[in-house]
DNA sequence: CACTGTTACGAACTCCGTAATTATG
DNA sequence: CATAATTACGGAGTTCGTAACAGTG
């Protein structure tokens, strides 16, 4: 679990859209959906479920939003 | 800013050893230094005076001390 | 066929460990 | 001279982006 996994994470959870998030993020699709792929295979969960129209987000990945938005607190500067 | 900086940190902070927090970390000295240089490098500032003894933590290293802490707990396993 | 995510793969980059160096009591 | 940190540096591993592929309304 690294931080710019779960800032990715984040961005796909809030849009719904691997690419929309990459695209904000400034990394290609692939990078991002590589990032996802790394925390499903991590935790052993899916955390997104993959439809045509995008990401739809699971139970497993609204635990991840939860700890997540914490942890991206936590990291705030001051 | 990286998990596995900050889990340097912390255990220099604790251990006031490069060395001793290297061997409990099961990574080299030389790594573990490196952890803290770039931490310092990122915030600008300086977390360790070094002494012939080993790591004397500074004000702005108890800074960072504390918000390592709360990301450290915030990404605690469930 | 337009739009989505994923896989393949090569290049660039990063990070680690070994070895050598510096500093201090 | 023992102990501690740091620097140098080569190799191993990781991660990225481009290109190609696959699925769906």
């Amino acid at each position: 679990m690294e931080f710019h996994q779960l800032k990715t994470f984040i961005t796909v959870a809030r849009t719904g859209n691997v690419t929309k998030a990459a695209s904000e993020l400034n990394i290609t699709p692939p990078s991002g959906s590589g990032h996802i792929k790394l925390l499903e295979e991590e935790f052993g969960v899916i955390l997104f479920t993959r439809t045509s129209r995008g990401m739809r987000i699971t139970s497993h990945g609204e635990l991840l939003k939860s700890k997540a938005n914490d942890i991206l607190t936590a990291s705030n500067p001051v």
